[in-house]
DNA sequence: GTTAGCACTCATTACTTCTGAGTGCTAATT
DNA sequence: AATTAGCACTCAGAAGTAATGAGTGCTAAC
């Protein structure tokens, strides 16, 4: 258990740290207004908690800088919330402006989210699986060529040119719409594939002869995948950061953030509410010296999608945390009168 | 008037250096097997083409470097082109796979280029200018809101969701989309927004009652920016290159690149056919150190994109040349079949 | 329990020296 | 007259050394 200045000796090496980037020392911390001891004093208990595994040198005679147990623990115990009437307003402005579409919400989201840290923000877009079919269409361009669109019931659209094979007259086209919408209407984006094979091939077959060619070409609209939806903002704003000082460092970093699945794998295993992994807490080896925060946003039950920051594991928690949070509830509370006003 | 043997010389240098990024000396040139000179010889050569102002020397004893004045040369007078086929077949197989959208092949190409080449692409998108309204739709998804969707008529598709005014009654709104359909249908896209408001907001108000708030928001519809859209591939490729070694070049490069405006204003000027602009050649400030190649595609008579390659004033320029001029056939041919199949 | 004092550590910086690749010039060679 | 060998000279970069100072750990005094 720790002691009453122990607690205050770590808070305060921390939140320095966090602010300076720079190994903390004990005489500079004696200096500080809010602590009446010695620099020896202080220099003991940096030792005890440096070997209760808090704190950490990085050679001998060096102050001392936060281990990630030790950010562990201030981030579990030390953190009080912050209140960021400000910045909340920013967002806020942007959701209720009305005139931008969800996910043009969540992009400027990530965008502000970044400027206002200086870190990385990564925003996973809203999963398709709840969303459902509200209407597809089939528009001849010339007589060779036609796009496709798709919308779905949250106003999410998606569209593919294609070239019609000769096989197909137009009056099948028409025909052919028809019955797509009456049988997929209402269905999840998710499953269009495999309700349109084994439902409505069959019966296609009935109504439009040599339906062979056509079936492929509808089959290549929907297998299309739904990727999902990733919005990475900020990325050169982690460059201002002093950790990110080595030109191999900047390397590996970059070429991570290019490889948008592996981030979206990051992310998809988030947890329910705030998350918070530092350094090695974090599963992929990419980011083991940086530290992820994510937060989950809702609409009604299912959950939907994750905001989250990346920075370096001397990350403004406090700041970010905070943030963070009220950021997915606004988006949950705007995303809940969104989904009620379309049932 | 360069002689023969200063002519190779000075080729052999530019190969040399574009090749390993190190000063050329005497002595190593007059090892390669295409060179019967004694380093002697080749250093006065080397003296005199540094007087001519083709070479530069880091330092007072140091192997030369090409001078921008160098490049240029050698862009203009040096090199032979190359072949490509095996590039250009990749790029093909994008193209001729049918399946992709014309932004998705633009998009791709910006990609393979980059991976080809290990330098940063841009590809500046169509421009809207000349595409036309195909149709226009509204299509709501709850009481309170719809989605309004545009098709212009080379299959490139955009969308809004936005909120239905009270006053607006669902009968209304279909013969406003009627309406809007029946005057717009070919208007090019750019102008849109005027024609709506000389011809159609007029005809509006006497069909239907309480005009103006709807008008508000069909204004909004065609107010959306219709930014050009700009592609970049490989920005961290170009990590790689030696001559970003440093981090305060990183910083001011990924700064640059995130101000998209600039970077569309840097390819708009661009020359039609091929332009090489290297290092001080360049208009913009940021980068006065960096070589850029643009090549223009075309569709018809009008000129419609840009290609680019940004790297090192070190570029492999007679790679990046034969790749972009083939690339822009490529695409220009693609874009002519397309837009003919569509009259 | 707290603090002053002192020896010790080590990253950082500045200052040297050494090395080697490369030059420019002159004199010898073809 | 053109080419080349030879040699003194230059300078960036590496390697080595010394000085600096922020910081620690420990002991003894308060």
């Amino acid at each position: 258990m720790l002691t009453e200045r122990q607690l205050l000796v770590l808070q305060m090496i921390i939140d320095d740290f966090i602010e300076t980037a720079h190994p903390v020392g004990s005489r500079a911390l004696s200096k500080k207004e809010s602590i009446p001891y010695s620099a020896a004093t202080i220099r003991n208990e940096m030792a005890d908690l440096e070997e209760m595994g808090f704190l950490e040198k990085t050679h001998s005679s060096s102050g001392r800088t936060p281990s990630e147990k030790g950010y562990r623990y201030y981030v579990d115990h030390l953190i009080a919330p912050l209140s960021n009437q400000h910045s909340i307003k920013l967002i806020r402005n942007i959701i209720e402006d009305g005139f931008y579409e969800f996910e043009q919400i969540v992009q400027m989201s990530a965008e502000v989210l970044s400027e206002l840290t200086n870190y990385t923000s990564i925003i996973l877009g809203p999963e398709l699986s709840e969303t459902r079919l509200k209407q597809i269409q089939i528009l001849p361009l010339s007589p060779h060529t036609a796009v496709a669109i798709l919308v779905t019931d949250t106003g999410h659209v998606e569209h593919r040119t294609f070239t019609i094979p000769e096989e197909i007259h137009s009056s099948d086209l028409e025909k052919m719409v028809n019955i797509l919408n009456e049988k997929l209407q209402g269905v999840p984006i998710i499953q269009l594939q495999e309700v349109f094979h084994r439902e409505i091939a069959g019966l296609m077959r009935k109504y439009i002869r040599d339906f062979d060619k056509p079936y492929d070409y509808l089959q290549a609209i929907f297998s299309q995948e739904h990727p999902v939806k990733l919005y990475i903002g900020g990325k050169s704003n982690i460059l201002m950061q002093p950790e990110f000082n080595d030109v191999d460092k900047i390397r590996s970093f970059y070429t991570m953030m290019e490889n948008e699945d592996e981030i979206a794998n990051l992310l998809k295993n988030s947890k329910h509410g705030i998350g918070v992994s530092i350094g090695n807490e974090n599963e992929v080896d990419a980011i083991k010296d940086l530290s992820l925060i994510t937060a989950s946003y809702q609409i009604g039950e299912g959950q939907m999608g994750t905001i989250a920051l990346l920075g370096p594991t001397r990350m403004e928690y406090r700041k970010v945390i905070s943030l963070l949070s009220s950021l997915s509830n606004e988006m949950s509370e705007a995303l809940y009168k969104w989904y009620k006003s379309s049932d």
